[in-house]
DNA sequence: TGTTTGTAATTAACATGTGAATTACATCTT
DNA sequence: AAGATGTAATTCACATGTTAATTACAAACA
């Protein structure tokens, strides 16, 4: 067996399409100031509810140290705020902040356009199909085996 | 139409499905004491030949002043030479060296068998047809498009 | 020739990725 | 209670990602 030749490369190709569409979002999210991961943790704490660090940095998967220093960043602006959790001193509840809500619906409706226009060219079943297949691909993949 | 979840979108699943794959490559890059981005940039000059540093950004999937600095850190360790372009001063050549070579070939085999092994869990007909999805996406996606 | 326009590469500034080390706190053990 | 072990979060150091600005050089052109 041959190595794959880099143009079919399965990191580099995942590499890409992520390129590809997130070209898409970068204009949206400059307009309003705000990182690619820092629009993640948002959208993470918006759905979810309030989390602590480690959990949510799997969701939002960014590591911790990242995840540090969004955490802060995102509590300047005060679009999340953080708890303490009582009984332990090391642990902390994020929550999103209205501000950090606002924002999030701010660009939902762009976010949706810009979706759409990715389905309607690449077609919508295909689309849920590749889906699909990374899942599963990240299925078997996992650590856990 | 409502926004993807998270754990639906597109952007975060590309960006999970290629950690799960890199992390079976890290040890080794590790062990080499090389960037995975200093491993494609070898890998692009090795398979193709000396190119520019336009183009190389271009195949390697490296923003140009990230390049620069790797082109900066592999042509300290030997791995690359760079040669001026007669008739033009801005452009240089980027040529992998023998050590360089010797460096990929080394990997290569243990290369083969974490692609082997991926392609084994996964199903390589499913592999394949992934490849093909996210082409085709890249593709549709594509600036030009 | 001198100026303008365009292009390749670099630099600057800041955010994130990454692995290793450290800190702060909990829990377990004796 | 005191020490050992484990865990969450942070800090450190360095590499890369990202956009904007700048430099170096070419080519077009007045």
């Amino acid at each position: 067996m041959l190595p794959p030749s880099t143009r079919r490369s399965l990191p580099m190709t995942l590499l890409r399409a992520r390129e590809v569409i997130m070209a898409h979002f970068r204009p949206m999210l400059a307009r309003h100031d705000i990182t690619e991961q820092q629009w993640r943790v948002l959208r993470v704490l918006a759905e979810t509810g309030p989390l602590e660090a480690t959990e949510l940095a799997g969701r939002a998967s960014i590591l911790p140290p990242s995840l540090t220093r969004i955490i802060k960043a995102l509590e300047e602006r005060q679009l999340i705020t953080r708890n303490r959790v009582k009984d332990d001193g090391r642990r902390a509840l994020l929550a999103i902040t209205p501000s950090g809500v606002a924002l999030i619906e701010d660009l939902a409706p762009e976010r949706i356009a810009i979706y759409e226009a990715i389905e309607g060219r690449y077609g919508a079943e295909q689309y849920e199909r590749l889906l699909d297949m990374l899942e599963s691909l990240i299925q078997s993949e996992s650590s856990e085996g």
